[in-house]
DNA sequence: TTGTATGCGTTATCAA
DNA sequence: TTGATAACGCATACAA
């Protein structure tokens, strides 16, 4: 039942720090105490406790990650796998602070209960303030930011260039012909203040290429509170001229509506080209043309950073901007 | 920086054990007392040491996750979040182990590196068996259950009945004329070692009926290499004569399915008829009828029942069956 | 290369 | 109701 480490000692013939060596630093020991050793844990069934190297080194061996959002959408879940697919190995384990509200992110901040709990904080995409980070770099732990709006403050970071993605669908349904699309995206009620910081970047990726180009753009701007496909459908209905691209901040938003299209007989692309963003996996199976992007491997790229900073080093590209890639699929076609 | 229990206690004029107390007892010190130590823990911007407390207590306030698949899954994110709305606030970090193959499976039973190191374990959806079971009780921890085979050995457990969702819901298609209908559902290679627990129910459940019923099922097995979406169109369109109803396993096998259905210019459901199983969100938005689960609600089920067991107490219903619940929307109707 | 001794920051026991 | 003190299980400086 308890099987701590002097249980080990004795049973193996050595001291409790041979035991400890051997399970911390294996290259200190000599082979064959090692070997001792091990059968003995082997034998007593014994286990490190992490509580108590913890508490000995001054980590935690946790992580706080901060959302804006749950943790069960595309993004977030991705994010998270891939974070822990390098954290977990390596001994942390992550705790998942959700700010949904203002209200919950202004308790979160003003009393910080992580404080001298954690080793180190992922800020997982939201528009978070200098103040706010000001206050998270109180803490004295290494701070790592996934698609932040601002590096500052940030050991480190790893973004997608959302604005840049916008160019470049945009000039792909520029060169299409396309003069005329829509834009639905969705906003928050409280004032924005929780937008996440994608959103606004790939609104205003839009707007200026598309300014640029003179193309005219409609803005399909969805409240929260409403049925999304709907209102992009009666929008879409009520356009006159109607535009001849949709572009959908989300892969979300544009799957259930290419399906209502096609329901009611409206061709994608023939009548109407459709493209998306984040590329989900059913956009793939359906043939969604969109932006790619990859949240697991940006959760990886994050979290090996993360390592690197707490081991003092300095990661290569401390602050890293990714490509989101153009997926031409069935959804957008030549105008005519 | 610092800022131990040992300044909290100097700045308040208190000793250390009125310090711990106003933090872990509130209830055993004065009042006055109490705002004396909360002032001096502000002031220092103390925060009580999770690790050392865990190491004094024997507890580690950590549980063990165990999945056989990733947590990028519809299912597992929603699970995991529920669980976490009720573990956060509880003081309990979890710790994620997937278990992707029969290897990484084998590996954890044998060493059970979660030992002595966590307070309970989670055992989400999969078809863990008897002597694995066994092992896991050797820790001396509550195990609680979501969606597993059998309750032997479990201190608790909350499941979906997905056999009697099948019941419901292949019945529902009879009374609407359908005799021949064909099923989709996944296996995967390792002779269905990984196979989730779920899947062999809803097949069960499926044939049971059928056969009763003297409904004709055809079955479309998609090993995991294949495109599901063109094997199941494949399918569909070679079998003679044609099924008047598709059964799919989960919504994520139908929802492609449907559209390109349409593309195609197969009506749905007047050609077909079409149910799921799950009803993510996208379900909803698209008019599939399916078979809904709430993953978020049995995740906080499970937490709940864990925490009630841990301190000693027996949850209400220790065992807990869920009734999966028929969403008729607008991919199935009457045949003819 | 290994052992001895000390302390990490808290909680629990007991006495006051 | 509060205080003194002894662990909890491990890692590390230092000595051997």
């Amino acid at each position: 039942m308890k099987a701590s480490i002097q249980a080990v000692a004795a049973e193996a013939g050595v001291s409790i720090s041979t035991v400890s060596r051997t399970f911390a630093k294996p290259n200190l020991v000599l082979p064959e105490t090692r070997s001792k050793v091990m059968a003995a844990a082997e034998k007593l069934d014994y286990r490190i406790s992490r509580s108590a190297a913890a508490l000995k080194t001054g980590q935690s061996f946790r992580v706080a990650l901060l959302m804006s959002d749950s943790i069960s959408t595309w993004f977030n879940s991705n994010t998270y796998a891939g974070l822990d697919s390098v954290l977990h190995p390596a001994g942390y384990d992550i705790s998942i602070f959700e700010m949904a509200d203002a209200h919950d992110r202004h308790e979160f901040f003003a009393t910080l209960p992580v404080r001298r709990n954690v080793d180190a904080v992922i800020v997982n995409s939201f528009n978070i303030v200098p103040e706010e980070v000001e206050k998270l770099s109180n803490m004295k732990v290494p701070i790592v930011g996934i698609n932040i709006p601002s590096i500052n403050g940030f050991n480190a970071t790893v973004s997608i260039d959302d604005r840049q993605a916008m160019h470049v669908a945009v000039k792909h349904l520029f060169s299409m012909g396309h003069r005329r699309i829509a834009y639905a995206y969705e906003t928050s009620n409280d004032n924005n203040q929780n937008m996440v910081f994608s959103a606004e970047a790939r609104l205003h990726g839009l707007m200026e290429t598309a300014e640029e180009r003179k193309m005219t753009v409609e803005r399909i701007a969805i409240r929260n509170y409403e049925d999304a496909t709907n209102t992009i459908l009666n929008s879409l209905l009520t356009m006159d001229p109607a535009p001849t691209a949709l572009y959908c901040e989300s892969d979300e938003l544009a799957l259930p509506v290419i399906y209502k299209l096609c329901q009611y007989g409206h061709a994608v692309p023939q009548e109407l080209s459709v493209i998306g963003f984040d590329d989900v996996p059913l956009a793939a199976k359906i043939g969604l043309t969109t932006l790619h992007q990859d949240p697991f491997n940006m959760g990886e790229n994050a979290a090996r950073k993360m390592l690197s900073v707490m081991s003092g080093k300095t990661p290569k590209p401390l602050h890293e901007t990714l490509q989101a890639q153009l997926m031409m699929r069935e959804t957008t076609a030549f105008i005519d």
